[in-house]
Formats: structure tokens, C-alpha cells, sequence
DNA sequence: GGATACCGGACCGGAATGGTGCGGATTATA
DNA sequence: TATAATCCGCACCATTCCGGTCCGGTATCC
């Protein structure tokens, strides 16, 4: 179904959370009391998070996270790639290797296209306006293609 | 890595081989040497796709499939709708129950939106320019979003 | 009627995912 | 300095999902 792992979106969830309080510090727990999700859960997802530099953290007593950058700063991109790795929809985008039919496969470089317009949507999304309670406008997220009409090579 | 299954990858594979002998009907094997996917799975993607309805099969001896509508008017977003169902990034996309936190749930509007843009990108692609000995320009899909600069409510 | 080839299931092993727990390190407070 | 609070890193387990295989049945051509 092309979705993103159930943790992911929790990810979001706990970020966006961590959006709306800008300036406090607050720990796993509370994160979980708000966000609505499990706290071991919050505890893991945070630590991925503190990993790919989207969040900050204070040990110690009274410790807990913050956002590292500002939520206008950071997309949704960001967010999936720290708790998914890299972006790709196909395998292969990646490594290049282990193919065993990278020979005859004319399709690769079509499907990094692909690949690339997913990101830019990842892309176009700020934490910001996720965190917003949902004004944003149907029109945020442009058509991203009519590519039909500049085809031409083989037909 | 919100990357697709791997069956969907090689059932693109399979489509496309379809593509370049329009008028022709293949079996499943011939499918599967030509498009370098195993036989016996090559044969669950076709049944698949069939009743997806993007391939037509003709039964019996000299039977085999053949694409049910012109490479150009098949998008990739139908290939992959047929393989896994219904293009959702989030997982409550579609049922819209079963989420124990619908109500503090702001960010979902949001995520379908993404979701869209996802869908188009796919949509964005047919399978003759897949086929295609790989011609596709760069510019072929467009940048997708600039989003930020049409952003007007909350700001 | 026999051979070819699709059709629709069931089936199984392996991998990944979601979720949990524990010992250790770090810092604030008393 | 001692204690409590809190993050950190890892290992672990159960479940689900995915990739792949197989078989009996049916339809069509020779």
C-alpha cells in the first residue's frame, strides 16, 4: 500500500507535539500523556529522532526534548528519513547492487524520477503546518505533474 | 524507507515487457524469461494484475496475456493500486476507525494531502514512458511543490 | 480427447515490524 | 555527597507481513 511504518507516523504525532510547545523541555512521559501515544513507544521513537538531529535532549533530572530547529524548519522528509532511513521507493534506488537484472532493467532511472517527486512532496511539508490544527488550503501541494503533454521520444 | 514491495517492482517489470510487444499474447513463462522475474512469480503478479484489470488473459493452449489498454493510457499509480490496494501513506488514511486518538488527530487532514501529491506523482508516469529505453528528460516530473511561497493563513 | 496454459486457492518459511524491558550514564536537588 | 529523575543503548520477543511455491480445476486449441 506504499504507506509509512505505523512508527513513522507516531513519529509525527510525538513531533508535532513537540511543536506546539516551542520553548519547554519535556520528557518522554508527558510527550506520551499528549501525544497520545504509548510511552515506550514515545521513548524509542525519540531516541531515533535525537539520532537523525531533528530533536534535543536533556538528561539528567528534569531532562526531556525539544525540537533542535525551529517546526517551520523541518519537513516531513526529515522526519520519515530519521525514523525510516533514506527515502526510496524501490529497492534498488539505492545501493545499485544485488540486481541480478540491472542489465536489462530500463525502468531504474524512470523510477528514480518517481522517487524524487515523492521526496519533494515529503519535502513541501513543514512541521509547522502539520502542527497547525488544519487550515492549511487543498492547494498546498501542487499537481506535480501533467508530464503527459512533454512526452515525445518513443510513441 | 516507505519504499514499495518488491513484487510491485518486478510487477512494473512484468508490465512493461507487456508493453513493448503490444500485439502480441505472452504466457507466463515467455513473461518470465523476458522480464528476468521467476516463473512461478511472474504468474502471481499476472493474476493480480488481471483482476486489476490493467492485463487481459486468453485460457487454454496458445493462451497468455496482453496488456487490457494502451501502455499510454496505464499509469504506474494503477500498477501499484493493483498490487497492493489502494495508495494510503498513512494507515488510517482510508478506514478512518480503529485510531484510538482520532479526536486529538490534527495532523490527518494534513497527511492526505501528502498522500495526494504521492498518488499524483505515480499517476504522473505511464507505462510506456517506463518502457522506454529510458529517454525520460529529468524535468519530466515537475519540482511538485513550492508550497511554502503560496502558504497565506497562519504565517 | 489430449495437451497447453490460465485460475484460484492454500500453504510455508523467513524477514521485518511493533512493542517491551533492563542495566547504565548523566544531571538536578536536597 | 547521596538520591531521585531522566535519558541512553542494547537486547529481546511476539506478531504480522511478504516473497515464494504448489496443487487441483477449468478453458481452449489441435
Amino acid at each position: 500500500m506504499l504507506k509509512i511504518a505505523k512508527l513513522t507516523d507516531y513519529g509525527t504525532l510525538v513531533m508535532t507535539t513537540l511543536a506546539r510547545a516551542p520553548s519547554s523541555v519535556l520528557n518522554a512521559q508527558e510527550l506520551a500523556a499528549r501525544s497520545h501515544v504509548a510511552a515506550p513507544t514515545v521513548a524509542k521513537l525519540l531516541k531515533l529522532l535525537v539520532k537523525g538531529g531533528l530533536v534535543e535532549s536533556t538528561r539528567g533530572a528534569h531532562g526531556g526534548y525539544r525540537l533542535a530547529r525551529s517546526a517551520d524548519e523541518i519537513t516531513v522528509a526529515e522526519v520519515v528519513s530519521a525514523l525510516e532511513g533514506p527515502i526510496a521507493i524501490t529497492a534498488c534506488a539505492l545501493h545499485g547492487g544485488g540486481c541480478t537484472i540491472e542489465g536489462s532493467c530500463t525502468s531504474r532511472s524512470n523510477w528514480r524520477l518517481i522517487d524524487d517527486a515523492v521526496r519533494q512532496a515529503l519535502s513541501a511539508v513543514t512541521l509547522a503546518e502539520m502542527a497547525a490544527p488544519q487550515a492549511a488550503p487543498v492547494a498546498r501541494i501542487k499537481p506535480a505533474v501533467s508530464l503527459r503533454s512533454m512526452s515525445q521520444a518513443a510513441d
